[in-house]
DNA sequence: GATGGTTGGGTTTTT
DNA sequence: CCCAACCATC
């Protein structure tokens, strides 16, 4: 029954086994805290802790779909059912869904996503009539969530002198009006956003006494992983709930520490043992995922950073391949570098592409390197970026189904009054918003009566409302009696958004297309997992889903894909090989986190993150310059290349790269795409940059050992024919059973005495001709 | 007054 | 490169 305890080393076992009280656990990378919280819950449960009374919040909702798929294997899925389990954001809220009515909302209230909130902020300044290069929405907008992370309200802020002279300052002194009217609006339109996720919890627990002992009384155990990401607002929600019973587990890595940017406090797991009595701490130090090279690799980075709990990560595991790090011209070059380097190394491995990972700090990096995975064919998964559910065509058709469930929600409104076109424009809208903020209405009631007031529009425009108003109205009465699949279904058929998008006819159009029938698909299968689930299926709860879903939420579960994202997504993940690209001043560590220590020391945990993500191998790659809005930028190798210890770098500067060589692999693949050469061409004849190396680098340079390659050559394996005896390093002897694909793409099927059916690619497989 | 084409300004990281 | 804002056209 408690075999699982066997599974742990001792490090790991005292802190599953430490039942009630206060708890820090402080995880180096690799070190198993995945699993000691896993082990820490089914313990729990099996001591008599009914699921129903622990809480575990964790990163990614995925994470804890998985948490709980193991917990389930050890105590059974029945009882793992009741765990309370998720993000932050889609734990709490459920939980303001329920109480809803006690804060003024109605309990299906819409969530605004940035985008949302953003347009929003965007109206109310020009409502104001202010200088929009002046009142810039995205600085005001992420101004207003960093107020509501730590907690300051548009009451708090205006008993805050210091805060309105810092705004007044930077020649904003309507801040808080803006603030005032951005709260205001989303009351109104019966929307919260992602921090009023967190801050309208807080403002739950701290008004209703009463609710805060329901939750108190029902979380008994409380875990928080990643705790070192949390921010101000999530630490008092977490203190608040656990205060009555105090057991509360938290597990983090200040070492990992990378969100400060949305608010993330790293004090609060510097501070934990201040804030509860008698604090166990436990440390657990020892790495199983990584070599020996990487971790030290990756001590010697973190080491650079002032602000640290004591704690040594170390490993048991075998040295390993050193750093790879590799210089490229430029970044479609780095694209092919890695692209090539994967492939090489899943055929000469027999791996799998899911091995692979490509780390980059910038969503926009990733263009590059999807363009060269594209050409050779193989496959890949972005993860981030613009989310499925961000793209026009999707939030056009989600626009319709909140309106539907919420018809006060303002900025789907907006969206799709006029889209696809009805003849409803700016001007009118214009009218509509200033009616509504007159009567204090939501501009939909507005249009519901529109015969009623006089805003000043002819008669025309007045049909085009009402039957807009028409429409909706019937959507509605289809989503009484039918679910969000067929609703969806009607929604797009009856406003023809289909036609919309399938009469430009572009390659972008027809994408579009098939990203609505994935919406449909995916509403379908939420329905059923629902019906199957016996659970209610409302298409509010739909909506929920789709708003505070991460990009992992939606995997397809046996995809054999490179993974491709940020490494802020990356944190928790683990790989084989890590390709972390664009390692370049400016970029990685970025331009605007160079400015303060703190700033950089973040980025110095960003890339200690990328580096303990590998497990087998490392790459690093920079380029000299790569395309930036555009344009061509000169770029440097990034000072955390030089922060690794260098014994455990090995530094490859071709010299061929320091002339210009486009395409150097182009033509093993045949497959030029002559648009590119001409792209990279330099332009009026000025050669490209060229870039010496610094004398660091040359120190580094000097110690690469010339390859050693006694395989056969390119041209004899290529001739290679069927029934010929080889010898490989890894797989040892085989005979070729067949031969296929031509030219460089050659590849032989060979039957190895003891490693079986390899297929390789003869131009990599570093095979010896025996007879 | 709506619509569609063009331009110019901004671009870190995410729930 | 992508989106908001502006301008000319119907």
């Amino acid at each position: 029954m408690q075999d699982y305890l066997k599974e742990l080393n001792d490090a790991q076992r005292e802190p599953v086994i430490q039942k009630d009280g206060a708890m820090i656990v402080i995880a180096g990378a690799g070190s198993g805290k995945t699993r000691v919280l896993t082990y820490r819950i089914a313990h729990l449960m099996n001591q008599g802790v009914d699921a129903f009374n622990i809480l575990a919040l964790t990163f990614t909702n995925k994470a804890a779909r998985e948490m709980k798929n193991r917990i389930a294997k050890i105590v059974g899925p029945g009882e793992a059912k009741n765990l309370w389990m998720g993000t932050f954001h889609s734990v709490f809220a459920r939980i303001l869904r329920f109480e809803a009515d006690k804060l003024g909302f109605p309990s299906n209230f819409t969530i605004y996503d940035t985008q949302d909130s953003q347009r929003l902020v965007n109206s109310i300044i020009k409502e104001m009539n202010l200088d929009k290069d002046v009142y810039k929405y995205k600085q005001v907008y992420s101004r207003i969530s960093s107020y509501k992370n730590n907690l300051i309200t548009v009451k708090a802020y205006r008993r805050n002198p210091e805060l309105q002279e810092a705004d007044a300052m930077a020649k904003r002194p309507r801040l808080g009006d803006i603030y005032e009217e951005y709260v205001n609006r989303c009351f109104k339109a019966g929307a919260m956003d992602f921090d009023d996720l967190l801050l309208k919890t807080n403002e739950l627990l701290t008004r209703y006494p009463d609710v805060l002992a329901k939750y108190q009384h029902r979380f008994q155990y409380i875990l928080v992983d990643e705790y070192q990401d949390t921010n101000h607002s999530q630490y008092l929600i977490v203190r608040a709930l656990s205060d009555r019973y105090q057991n509360i587990c938290v597990v983090g890595d200040d070492a990992q520490s990378i969100y400060a940017f949305r608010g993330a406090n790293i004090n609060n797991i510097l501070n934990f043992q201040r804030d509860y009595d008698d604090v166990k701490t436990f440390k657990l130090e020892q790495n199983y995922r990584s070599t020996n090279n990487i971790v030290q690799a990756a001590n010697s980075v973190i080491e650079k950073n002032k602000k640290r709990l004591e704690k040594v990560v170390w490993t048991s595991n075998t040295d390993g391949e050193k750093i790879k790090v590799h210089q490229l011209i430029n970044d479609a070059e780095e694209g092919r570098f890695v692209a090539s380097t994967i492939f090489e190394q899943q055929m000469q491995n027999q791996l799998d592409y899911d091995n692979f990972a490509i780390l980059y700090r910038t969503n926009a990096q990733s263009r590059a390197i999807e363009d060269a995975l594209r050409k050779k064919d193989m496959p890949y998964r972005i993860y981030g970026g613009l989310s499925f559910y961000q793209r026009k065509e999707i939030k056009d058709v989600l626009a319709y189904l909140r309106l539907v469930v919420n018809t006060k929600d303002e900025e789907s409104l907006k969206r799709i009054i006029n889209f696809p076109a009805r003849g409803i424009g700016q001007t009118t809208l214009d009218k509509l918003i200033l009616a509504a903020n007159h009567y204090k209405r939501s501009i939909f009631e507005i249009i519901e009566n529109i015969d009623k007031v006089d805003i000043g529009i002819n008669r025309g425009i007045k049909t085009k409302l009402v039957n807009f108003n028409n429409m909706i109205k019937s959507f509605q009465v289809v989503a009484e009696k039918e679910n969000a699949f067929q609703l969806a279904d009607l929604i797009i058929k009856k406003t023809a958004l289909l036609q919309e998008f399938k009469k430009d006819g572009t390659p972008e159009g027809i994408t579009r297309i098939e990203n609505l029938e994935e919406l449909l698909n995916g509403i379908r299968d939420f329905v059923e997992g629902q019906e199957e689930a016996d659970a209610s299926g409302s298409l509010s709860e739909f909506l929920e889903d789709v708003a505070l879903a991460t990009d992992f939420d939606n995997e397809k579960g046996d995809d054999n894909r490179i993974s491709l994202m940020t490494v802020h997504l990356a944190k928790g993940l683990e790989f084989p090989y890590v390709f972390i690209v664009g390692m370049e001043e400016d970029l990685f560590p970025s331009a605007m986190s160079m400015n303060t220590r703190s700033e950089l020391e973040e980025e110095r945990r960003l890339f200690y993150v990328a580096l303990t993500r590998a497990e087998k191998q490392a790459y690093i790659t920079y380029t000299m310059s790569r395309y930036r809005w555009g344009k061509l930028i000169d770029a440097e190798p990034s000072r955390f290349i030089d922060e690794i210890n260098e014994d455990l770098v090995e530094l490859n500067i071709s010299n061929d790269s320091y002339r210009y060589k486009p395409q150097i692999d182009a033509d093993i693949f045949g497959d030029i795409d002559k648009s590119k050469l001409r792209q990279t061409k330099p332009k009026n004849g000025t050669p490209p940059p060229s870039h010496k190396p610094t004398e660091k680098q040359l120190r580094k340079l000097r110690k690469i050992k010339p390859s050693t390659k006694k395989s056969a050559t390119n041209e004899e394996l290529l001739s290679l024919n069927i029934g010929q005896t080889v010898k490989h390093g890894r797989f040892g002897k085989g005979k070729v059973l067949s031969i296929s694909g031509i030219g460089q793409d050659k590849k032989a099927e060979i039957l190895f005495n003891d490693s079986g059916l390899k297929n390789l690619l003869l131009k990599f497989a570093k095979l010896e001709i025996i007879e």
